[in-house]
DNA sequence: GAACTCTGTAACTTGTATGTTACGTAAGCA
DNA sequence: TGCTTACGTAACATACAAGTTACAGAGTTC
């Protein structure tokens, strides 16, 4: 569950939200965002090794992309927990049920 | 997106998957980690705030259970990415198998 | 090849998270 | 009324995360 620990930081979360438009360089990134260049730069390497993001050469550039298997992997942690809240809205739904015949009578 | 950052932690995922089960004290829980009772106090705390989990007050025990709600809010920001590995199935199914024969050894 | 661009790493500072031990408090029990 | 149990909080130590500036290296351009 590496994926968790990166995303707990808001700035990876908005580089991973950029990402999901699309491939976009490390400078570009790094513009979007009000801190240094070398910070995002380090945000970056924790979202590739948690294997969120890949990376492609491009002359000088590097070209930063989503890769969502991790996130796959979160959804499959969480399918857990559906069931949770599953039962909560049909517990809700019941009650709501109940309510309203009382109220009909 | 607050549960995030409060899931971060590999001990307060365990916490919660602890407490899937069923509602239990803090004693009993803390009893489950090899941390001393003030650090799983604390991570109570944490989830309390995060709104993960709910407390109950019993003779002079505090009984935690599991608050679902949280979780749906991760489960709506990830559907965003959903799409990105509908096309991967394949990938995303090779990576649980793999789980899968990690946990069974 | 010299100068410029793009990017990552190194070295350092600083705030915060996590752990510990010691203590306070509220509820049961002799 | 003590004594025990069950928790939480305070105070402190320490590791780590995230930010900064300075620098290095690879690629492009003239």
């Amino acid at each position: 569950m590496r994926a968790l620990e990166a995303l707990a930081d808001p700035t990876r979360r908005e580089i991973v939200d950029l990402l999901a438009e699309g491939e976009l360089d490390a400078g570009t990134i790094a513009s979007r965002f009000p801190v240094s260049r070398p910070a995002v730069s380090r945000h970056l390497r924790v979202l590739r090794e948690a294997g969120l993001v890949n990376v492609r050469p491009d002359a000088q550039r590097r070209l930063y992309a989503l890769d969502p298997a991790p996130l796959a992997e979160l959804d499959a942690w969480l399918a857990r927990y559906r069931v949770f809240w599953a039962n909560r809205l049909d517990a809700l739904d019941v009650h709501l049920r109940r309510e309203r015949r009382r109220k009909e009578r």
